[in-house]
RNA sequence: CGGGGCGUGGCGCAGUCUGGUAGCGCGCCUCGUUCGGGACGAGGAGGCCGUGGGUUCGAAUCCCGCCGCCCCGACCA
């Protein structure tokens, strides 16, 4: 940093968890409403899910996906059809009793209340995720084989009564996309499992210049009632994971309990194999952390609700009016470039504020490049181009059409540099372990970040370390991840094994 | 659900112990001076002090109830 004071008080080093709620406040993402555990996402921030939206969107439907929605209130009755299932979620549940409110005079301070009267026969589950709804739809619309596979995404809001909550990592009310299929058979929904996975991993690099660790989960970390989850797991700056989105390989579990049948090649009646795939507002948590710095957010050009902010600067009055006139047509040409397929997000800030005041804000708010036009730059056909991912102080008077030929390569530069500041530091944040006590001292540190270990231990025995440490195996990464060595005998039981286990705390 | 803390103008807080009818900083508005830069001066707007009851001549302040929020745990995308 150039200068000693730091736009978001505190730092990344004195609080984390301060950190980032200030940097959400800074940047004017998002609030705390007055319901509980619930956000109110404003245009900053939810600008940025839009655009996950339509870039995940455009994915979903080029590997041949559907949207549809399905309804919000869940029949009690269905959960319950899954046993698993209902269990991993019965503790998060909102519940809906009544479909009225009745007017009451209170006889003491006259004031009326509204009190829930028309109890329903069967309470209502709001979501928390639509397995068991789209499941029971899946019966009704699946009879052939000719009918499969059925490939099915939800854009949604569900509910979950998170005990507590913290801006887009975990609310009680979060958006996200819930993917729905349905498969002849096992191989094939194994196959879809895996194809959306590698989408996600592929997502979080591409758009969100985050490089995630995909791997499965155990057997203690799976999603309720599924065969397989896989997972993308991401670090952030404390160098804690976070679960930044999830694929489940479901098998015949939900198929038998909803009845999901149909009438197989052979004639005989069969079950279909489901999966189910999701990820959530808290991707937006999870750049936050992974990108930001003590300046304040960090994006992205992909995901930048505006990737250009054109500052223009007018110190005299009779300038004044050609120094904008330059900046809108500077903004309208940019506007006619494309970057990754979508036309470049370009903003010119004329509000009548001090330069200062506009130029921090939008540091803060984490436009990835900063443009300054004055009088003097319009003589000599320079503008000043600053970059968020590089100090505040760096300046770079280029020739105008100069830029206005690098534009889209400077915003993949940054993408690039962003990806490249977090791989290295989580690939330095990982620790090969094969040995016992060393695994044991690691974790003694605040913020020690992640081990990488052989393993074959059980599930007990897993879930033992897991309490001692509170920590997790975060994920066994998948074959072709390219991970530093840790031998082949597992840290626990001594025994020979493939496979790697990688361990650490968690949001 | 356990343990702690806090509810006072938009935000952050002081005032509460030792009752007398509300203050500071930031922000906001106006004017002016500045300004290739998070500047300064002057003036101004904005509060039934979370809520219900009680004590009192008088309650932000004391007593009781309720509600809400935040932080730390167990749970989780």
């Amino acid at each position: 940093m150039s200068s000693e004071k730091t736009a978001i008080t505190p730092t990344r080093a004195q609080d984390f968890p301060e950190w980032y709620q200030q940097v959400i406040k800074a940047a004017d993402l998002a609030e705390n409403s007055e319901t509980r555990g619930c956000m109110v996402i404003k245009p900053w921030g939810y600008g940025i899910w839009e655009l996950i939206q339509q870039q995940m969107d455009r994915r979903f439907k080029a590997t041949g996906h559907q949207n549809a929605y399905f309804p919000l209130l869940i029949p009690l009755s269905y959960l319950e059809k899954e046993a698993e299932h209902a269990e991993g979620f019965a503790t998060e549940c909102a519940v809906v009793t009544h479909h009225r409110l009745e007017a009451v005079k209170d006889p003491v301070t006259g004031k009326t209340k509204m009190i829930p009267a028309g109890e329903l026969a069967e309470p209502y589950v709001i979501r928390p995720t639509s397995e068991t709804i789209i499941g029971a739809a899946f019966a009704r619309w699946i009879e052939s084989y000719r009918d499969l596979p059925l490939l099915i995404n939800q854009w949604a809001n569900v509910m979950r009564w998170e005990m507590r909550p913290r801006l887009f990592l975990r609310t009680a009310e979060f958006l996200w996309q819930e993917g729905h299929t349905a498969h002849e058979t096992r191989q094939e929904a194994i196959d879809e499992t895996r194809l959306m996975h590698g989408q996600y991993e592929e997502f979080m690099r591409e758009h969100l210049a985050i490089p995630v660790i995909p791997g499965e989960k155990t057997e203690n970390e799976r999603f309720p009632g599924a065969e397989m989850t896989f997972t993308v797991e991401a670090m952030v700056q404390d160098k804690k994971a976070i679960q930044a989105g999830t694929s489940h390989y479901l098998g015949q579990n939900f198929s038998k309990a909803q009845n999901i049948s149909f009438t197989g090649r052979d004639g005989t009646v069969q079950h279909a194999h489901t999966t189910s795939w999701g990820t959530s507002t808290r991707m937006i948590g999870t750049l936050i952390m992974a990108h930001s710095d003590d300046d304040g957010l960090v994006l992205p050009p992909r995901v930048a609700t505006q990737q250009i902010v054109i500052l223009p600067i007018t110190p005299k009055e009779d300038s004044k009016q050609a120094v904008l006139d330059a900046c809108q047509a500077l903004a309208e040409t940019l506007r006619h470039q494309c970057y990754r397929g979508d036309p470049l997000r370009v903003h010119v800030d004329s509000r009548d504020l001090n330069g200062g005041v506009k130029k921090w804000e939008w540091i803060k708010k984490g436009v990835p490049i900063r443009i300054e036009i004055g009088p003097r730059d319009i003589e000599t056909r320079k503008i000043c181009v600053q970059r968020r991912d590089q100090p505040i102080s760096e300046k770079d008077f280029s020739d105008k059409e100069a830029f206005l030929q690098r534009a889209t390569d400077i915003l993949a530069e940054i993408h690039d540099s962003l990806l490249a500041r977090a791989t290295e530091f989580r690939d330095t944040n990982i620790t090969p372990c094969n040995d016992l006590t060393e695994f044991h001292a690691h974790w003694t540190n605040d913020n020690p970040g992640w081990l990488l270990t052989p393993w074959s231990g059980t599930r007990e025995e897993e879930e033992v370390l897991s309490k001692q440490h509170k920590i997790n195996i975060r994920c066994l990464p998948i074959e072709g991840v390219v991970l530093p060595s840790s031998g082949d005998e597992c840290f626990l039981t001594g025994k020979e094994t493939t496979v790697r286990a990688i361990w650490g705390r968690s949001y």
